[in-house]
DNA sequence: TTGTAAGCGTTATCAG
DNA sequence: CTGATAACGCTTACAA
């Protein structure tokens, strides 16, 4: 077992000071042909790669970057994380990630543990029970400590820092105009349970749409599902659809539009046809659903490419301290899709 | 901006030396009550928190693991994460994530990067390309200096460390069974394009279920599709459940089986009385498909645990050096969960 | 009870 | 051209 080798190693086994010898990998002019020549070839001999702990206590940098998501096995989210992890990479940073599960006090212990020098600055989407809580006192210090961050997504307005958001209210608009003007009346929103800041724009979006048409909000077309999508009773939604005559669904996320489309099919009913459907998240679900679904695609892997070159670009340019901070929004045109769950034209 | 404060700033506001204020904070026996108490309330009043850099160079130990894995926008793979992340978040490590992005040279690179003192272990996945290269240096190199390594599910003889599995060709093997229990005659393996090690075990089990009932093996019902699963073409799919008169499909993953039943189903064919399906993956697509799908599921997160696990005991055990190692295989039991796309009983 | 000093691995400054 | 020294932030013998 070769152990790792350390300037030291270098510098006693060749007999120069621990000071050549790095001058000498940096290939600096200080130091002569020879010594390099010596230095390089033993330490290419032995494998030397430079420590990145030390490297990191030295210069108060760690090319590392902190991501705190809610859930990973959730296709939004990876798709985020696979920009940030791309960008991230190309630029010389790896990305540590953490997982809140939806819950506060994980956030705030995750934040806190790679706060302690461990990151160089944050991304992350809030946790539901955050947004809930609606305290955001743990996001507060970490930029205090002049500590970079940047939101996305699940944002907050009383956080001051950089965030990536889509137009999740406008799209929604327009989605549900669509669906207005091939002639639907009775549209549903199929939402979350408990109003989740993103679930409150679409719906936002949808009455916008209404509005727009001076229809009035019927309360009756509102379904409110649990967030936990799996076994998910059909009766109610059947029961829903019956009742209102709904003719077009328009869904907070993918899970519900499919799931949706389903109870729609064993009720008989023909999509689109019958009842049209729209979604939100454009996963793998919305492609291979049948009828393949029309969905709201979100753009996760460029959200993340631009969160990881907002955070970079803090995180590198030189805190000039008092420097009164600009704080950037950037907003990414969400695009809708047009599958066989909607009449295309 | 209040900046992070270390022992040294406390030290010189109490006049008192670095190491008292160590020590206090540490409520060593030597510190008298008054110091101690004055050192505490100061490090709280100021939110003092031990500098991790510092703390690792200091051990050498970073409490960081690194994960690589080839694809992170992909069912299996974030169910495992997720389970290595919550067992190591537990026992106080962090992750940090690379995505070889089924590349060579990408494996190669974060792994040196990391290995350079980031983090104390690797978990990991090979990529394709490193499969189908059949060189393991990296991984040999890391080892030899003694950085613990688990391997999980994309494995490989050749590198000599602990694992984690699941029973790939057992599990395919009793798929199969199911299906000829029930009767089928031409059971068609629908694999990928190049034998990836795990789709190549799940094509043994394939063909042990044929041997076990002295059936031959069939060439002509062997279809391999191309690794990247979208905008698949269905002609020849469908030429093929033609030609061969399919009348059940063993599929190494969960879109293959999806996408298969779908050009079934345009066929006019009814699943699953005239084919049935079985996939592998338990993913949502599984569990939304219609009609659902009957599926192995691989159990990622215990996988990710057990990895977890394997490697930190590794990492926390000392090391006492010249002392022969011995390796562990873990293998977990896959289950088939029976849904709709077969014939229950 | 408190403080000094060495060390973890590296880099940068300055002296020789 | 080379080397000693200090520093990054922390811990821990060992001295005082």
């Amino acid at each position: 077992m070769k152990r790792k080798i350390t300037l030291k190693h270098i510098a006693r086994e060749l007999e120069v000071s621990i000071s050549t010898v790095s001058k000498a990998l940096k290939n600096s002019e200080e130091i002569s042909r020879d010594t390099k020549e010596k230095v390089q070839a033993f330490a290419k001999l032995y494998n030397y790669k430079p420590n990145n702990v030390a490297i990191s206590l030295k210069n108060k940098r760690t090319k590392n970057i902190g991501v705190i998501i809610p859930e990973i096995v959730h296709h939004f989210f990876t798709t985020v994380f696979r920009g940030i992890e791309q960008y991230a990479n190309q630029k010389g940073y790896n990305v540590i990630v953490c997982v809140s599960d939806e819950s506060f006090d994980k956030e705030v212990i995750n934040m806190e543990l790679l706060a302690n020098g461990s990151v160089d600055g944050f991304i992350m989407a809030l946790s539901a029970e955050t947004q809930l809580k609606n305290d955001y006192n743990h996001l507060k210090e970490v930029t205090e400590q002049g500590i970079p961050l940047v939101l996305f997504d699940r944002v907050a307005d009383e956080v001051v820092c950089d965030k990536v958001l889509i137009n999740d209210r406008e799209i929604a608009r327009q989605a549900v105009n669509k669906l207005l003007d091939q002639g639907r009346k009775r549209i549903a929103l199929v939402t979350t349970d408990n109003y989740l800041n993103v679930s409150n724009k679409r719906a936002r979006g949808y009455f916008d749409a209404l509005e727009d048409r001076n229809r009035a909000i019927d309360e009756n077309l509102i379904i409110k599902l649990p967030y936990t999508y799996l076994g998910m009773d059909k009766v109610p939604i059947q029961a829903f659809f019956e009742k209102e005559a709904v003719d077009a669904a328009f869904c907070v996320n993918e899970m519900f539009a499919v799931h949706c489309m389903r109870v729609a099919q064993d009720m008989g009913l023909k999509i689109p046809e019958d009842i049209s459907f729209i979604g939100f998240t454009d996963g793998i679900l919305s492609q291979y659903a049948s009828p393949t679904l029309t969905t709201v695609a979100q753009h996760g892997q460029q959200m993340g490419e631009i969160a990881a070159k907002m955070l970079i670009e803090r995180v590198e340019q030189e805190n000039d301290d008092d420097e009164e901070e600009v704080f950037q929004t950037k907003v990414i045109e969400a695009t809708l899709i047009e599958r066989d769950s909607t009449i295309n034209g």
